[in-house]
RNA sequence: GGUCCGGUAGCUCAGUUGGAUAGAGCAGCAGCCUUCUAAGCUGCGGGUCAGGCGUUCGAGUCGCCUCCGGAUCACCA
């Protein structure tokens, strides 16, 4: 890359003219800032060699600038701005560039994947209610993330844990049981996972009418929710549950399988997949054998009433349970066992946790205890933490009504992106099915933009009665681009064939800027991979989808007659089209030829 | 109370390892379709980067303190 020579090359210059070697990371080169673009196209701060130079912030900046264009070919030409060193690379490397890689569909991705898998888990649903929209921005910060990771020529395995057993799952079956009614998502015509949390909305209800009419009778809040019948009938139940009751299990089964059709249905529909997937069920009890380990070797200890624990106080942390004084396992035991069993499965070189950032002191301790229990891989653990998604009237939640449901969600974005499309006119010579796969790109686009591009530590705001945007820093703004690309390039090729060798004198300004976008892009890949953050790759795509924007109303493409010029501009179109459509991609996001 | 995260324009958000004059979008106002897709482009207004002190040639960015918001600190998951 041009930026690594010219760094090298600086710090030879300023070995070269004042003897003392340099830690190159002193002139971090940076692009140059709009305002001096007609200087050049990279940038250099001498400030910190001013004490080498022992010369005036220009006279080192002057100096330091012949001395690379004496010595790096690709240089063209300096300027000095205080102490800031811009300088322009030659029309040649640029050219090079886009005659290279105008046609590289993978341009921007490592193909071929390499080295031990990244297990990435996310989504990890309750099997108790329908996803809602942190599921989905969950949903979307783990497929995208995954999809970062392979571009990075990694090795993913998505996995997904579904919690499918406890009290809540009871609760549910519990409810359906009492009410009699035998409802089926067939017999109901409704989502199974929706029927299913139905149920557990109507425990929730009885429940609490039981706890009213029991607090009327002169008991106290407590009294009351120890006194609860139907609390010790879904215990009742998640006991026998565990003895593997017949019946239990067969009711358990079948509601499960209702959630998971319904799933399925979301799922598919948001463009999520698993390589893998576990269930609690099946895995809730692993986890002993590592704390019976522990316990010999000394880490754990276990307390009079026969709990067992680790001091994490060095740490700067607490005392945490891991047994329960009747010798049953935590959440934490299980997850402990899970990390255990992933470890075997794949050998992973690193394991990505998607959860929410409720859940921080839960993986920080995660972490130390597999540390400390001898588990090296523990180091290469990241709790990928994301922040909530709030209404306006603050956090989601479900036993109030609150939740944005995901299917209602992407109706509405679907919906939405018809009605827009129609009032637009555009694609009346489209079929019915081609129309409406382009309703559900345009509208899933703006829903999961509008969700990655967020800084996924941070909480973000949902106000539904304003609908997500079409316009502006969106996703349908960056397809727009993409599908207006493409309709340049179908035009050209449609014409004669467009020489893809050219030579120009110079690029003009609003191309150089898009040129230098569009090679940049290789290191957005690697940065938003390093940093786990789809938006790093959101907010360059809209950057680099702006500035097309501006070159393609400013400068003709095919109307230009200057046929080296047109080959240029169709160059920089082509490789425009191909870096939206694979970073896009990278989120999850499909572009269309046409909307 | 301890720990962690956040606070940037009216609203929603960017701002690489500290670098030049802090940026977008939305909302508001004014323009641009006989021309490659107007889901677009151009312009205008809008800021005590929560506040203070410090480190530095240079701080939205790093350190300390204060204020505000959120999360967490369960024999819940």
């Amino acid at each position: 890359m041009i930026d690594k020579i010219l760094t090298s090359t600086a710090s030879e210059a300023v070995r070269f003219l004042f003897n003392v070697p340099i830690d190159p990371s002193l002139l971090a080169v940076q692009r140059t800032i709009p305002a001096f673009r007609n200087q050049g196209d990279f940038s250099m701060v001498v400030f910190p060699l001013l004490k080498i130079s022992r010369k005036s912030p220009e006279e080192t900046a002057t100096m330091i600038g012949n001395e690379i264009l004496a010595n790096m070919p690709e240089a063209e030409s300096f300027g000095v701005v205080k102490g800031y060193l811009n300088i322009r690379i030659k029309p040649e490397y640029w050219m090079q560039f886009l005659s290279e890689n105008q046609n590289k569909l993978s341009y921007g991705i490592t193909e071929t994947a390499s080295g031990n898998p990244v297990v990435v888990e996310y989504s990890s649903p309750n099997t108790n209610k329908p996803l809602h929209l942190g599921h989905v921005r969950n949903n979307l910060l783990g497929y995208s993330v995954s999809q970062l990771l392979k571009a990075n020529g990694k090795n993913v395995v998505k996995v997904n844990l579904v919690n499918d057993r406890g009290i809540h799952i009871c609760k549910s079956m519990l409810a359906w049981k009492l009410s009699g009614k035998d409802e089926t998502p067939l017999s109901t015509g409704k989502k199974g996972d929706k029927l299913v949390g139905d149920y557990y909305v109507l425990f929730d209800k009885l429940y609490k009418a039981e706890i009213q009419d029991l607090m009327a009778s002169g008991k106290t809040k407590d009294e009351a929710e120890a006194a609860s019948v139907l609390m010790a009938q879904a215990r009742e139940m998640l006991l026998k549950w565990e003895a593997r009751d017949e019946d239990t299990l067969k009711l358990w089964n079948m509601m499960n399988g209702w959630v998971y059709d319904g799933f399925d249905v979301t799922y598919k529909r948001l463009g999520v997949n698993f390589d893998k997937i576990y269930y609690e069920s099946q895995t809730y009890l692993l986890g002993k054998e590592i704390i019976e380990e522990g316990l010999k070797s000394g880490i754990l200890f276990r307390k009079e009433d026969n709990s067992v624990w680790i001091d994490l106080t060095t740490e700067g942390l607490d005392e945490k349970l891991l047994l329960r004084s009747d010798g049953t396992s935590v959440y934490m035991t299980q997850d402990l066992g899970t990390a255990q069993l992933r470890a075997n499965d794949f050998t992973p070189d690193s394991l990505v946790y998607v959860v929410g950032n409720e859940q921080n002191y839960h993986f920080e301790v995660l972490k130390h205890i597999l540390f400390k229990l001898g588990r090296p891989w523990a180091e290469h653990i990241y709790h990928l933490s994301y922040g909530m998604v709030e209404l306006p009237e603050g956090k989601m939640k479900s036993r109030e009504g609150t939740v944005v449901d995901a299917d209602d969600l992407m109706d509405e974005m679907i919906s939405t992106a018809r009605s827009m499309t129609k009032e637009l006119g555009k694609i009346e010579d489209f079929d019915s099915e081609e129309a409406q796969k382009l309703y559900w790109i345009v509208g899933m686009g703006a829903l999961k933009y509008f969700i990655l591009k967020v800084d996924p530590k941070k909480n973000m705001l949902f106000n539904p009665s304003e609908s997500i945007d079409f316009n502006g820093n969106t996703g349908p703004f960056i397809q727009y681009t993409y599908a207006r690309i493409k309709s340049v390039l179908r035009k050209a090729e449609a014409e004669l064939k467009v020489d893809t060798d050219f030579v120009v004198d110079g690029f003009h300004a609003k191309e150089s800027d898009l040129i230098h976008s569009l090679y940049e892009f290789p290191a957005v890949v690697k940065q938003a991979a390093e940093a786990l953050s789809p938006a790093v790759m959101a907010n360059y795509l809209f950057e680099l989808a702006k500035e097309y924007n501006t070159f393609y109303h400013e400068l003709t493409i095919l109307k230009e007659e200057d046929e080296a010029k047109k080959a240029s501009r169709l160059a920089i179109s082509s490789l425009a089209a191909i870096v939206i459509k694979n970073g896009m991609q990278m989120l999850g996001i499909e572009v269309p030829e046409r909307m």
